[in-house]
DNA sequence: TCAACACTTCGATTATAGTTGAAGTGTGGA
DNA sequence: TCCACACTTCAACTATAATCGAAGTGTTGA
């Protein structure tokens, strides 16, 4: 019966340690070369090369040549979502050192799920915009309200352009910290791509932890209200 | 990194050609005794025992003990729901030998999904009761009419008690042969169960392949108008 | 009580696949 | 031209895990 097998082959990528660590490392949308996933993976190059050229056959992973590098990146979207969900399924981590604790406390906070923001900060954020009436929560997605339409213009997102590109507009994105959603999509990217332009956030280098300026933390509160206890 | 450590523990349960064999297998809803699953996959009960201890270990699999026999069924039906969506990625799986292609064949005309009906025969059904009026489909489920309640009435399924069950009532489940939406949810199990009771579909012994009768063939062109060329 | 049966446990074998050192290719900069 | 660097390929080693025969447990039915 190789209908299973199909599947076998396609799962068994994702199912072994170093595979499943350079695929989360690749989780915050960036490209990273071979040499830097072996070192977050925890391996030699060589080892690291071996598995990203059956992750690139088995179209999980994406490479691009520039001169002496090669840059990896995640397929496409619908690995990324995949692999947010088989971190939502599985059970939590059990903290075994402090450096781990930490870096764990730091992804929940404030994290990046592909392209868009994740974690405390994405779901906060996320639940500020539908409490203000800029979003509707439905059933798969966030619905743009008319008074969101606004705030977002004011704010600098252009959702004209965000609308034309040929993804999910703002789609509800399942948190496997918060085990809430968050805003993901076209419209989720644009907002982080703004926090990024107005210096609000930056990304940490090896993590895709994500962390607030002082100005960040002004601007949230300000304009979303962010934390709201 | 343990984080990805649990992903990756739960993914490799799948990732292995005789337990992704065995899961399949399980994938009609059915309890299936050790013997006759180790006889699906082609291994010796010894070594289907081995994997099925680890597959209930892992929580995807869960046993009951009747006498001299243990019955095997999915855990529940986030499991089965995985699964079909992982057969919705993989690439179709390549035909060796006239058997496979027929049994094939069998199951893209009519299979259960879980517990309820998937394939030619599932998505027909559905997009027929879509035509006639009596679903309407939504995001990610469909929604039962006025005309739809008063069909389905009529044909024997109470909806009253279908919509009791602590499960979703309606949700569209995707086909990873047609690739189309199909009624899943306690509405297509109480469906499917209506059309066991009518005589009008028998299960095959082995297989997940669905058996359309004579009597069924009338009826699902009757009430349904299906096959609607 | 006994034999047949369903299943599990154990131990040995075998196959598979991850890992790494060494060597090779190609690019960039001095 | 030469060296440093990023990456890949190759070959050997090693660890892991799937498989199956043999033996053991517990249940059913005669």
């Amino acid at each position: 019966m190789s209908i299973n097998a199909n599947v076998a082959q396609v799962v068994s990528l994702l199912g072994e340690a170093s595979r499943a660590s350079i695929l989360t490392s690749l989780m915050d949308g960036r490209f990273h070369t071979a040499t830097e996933l072996a070192y977050m993976a925890g391996i030699k190059p060589q080892t690291a090369s071996f598995h990203l050229s059956k992750l690139v056959e088995g179209n999980l992973v994406k490479a691009e040549k520039q001169g002496r590098h090669r840059y990896f990146q995640l397929a496409n979207m619908e690995v990324a979502a995949l692999l947010e969900s088989l971190l939502a399924i599985s059970p939590p981590p059990e903290i075994r050192s402090l450096k781990q604790s930490n870096q764990l406390k730091l992804l929940q906070d404030a994290r990046t799920c592909y392209d868009h923001l994740a974690g405390k900060l994405g779901v906060g954020l996320t639940e500020s915009m539908v409490s203000a009436g800029y979003l509707e929560k439905e059933e798969k997605e966030f619905r743009v309200t008319l008074l969101g339409n606004q705030f977002l213009a004011d704010f600098g997102v252009d959702l004209d352009v965000l609308k034309k590109k040929r993804r999910s507009f703002s789609h509800a994105c399942i948190d496997w910290s918060e085990r809430h959603h968050h805003l993901g999509g076209s419209l989720g990217n644009g907002l982080m791509v703004r926090f990024l332009e107005l210096g609000w956030i930056t990304q940490a280098p090896a993590i895709r932890a994500v962390n607030i300026t002082e100005t960040g933390k002004k601007g949230f509160k300000q304009f979303f209200d962010y934390p709201n206890e």
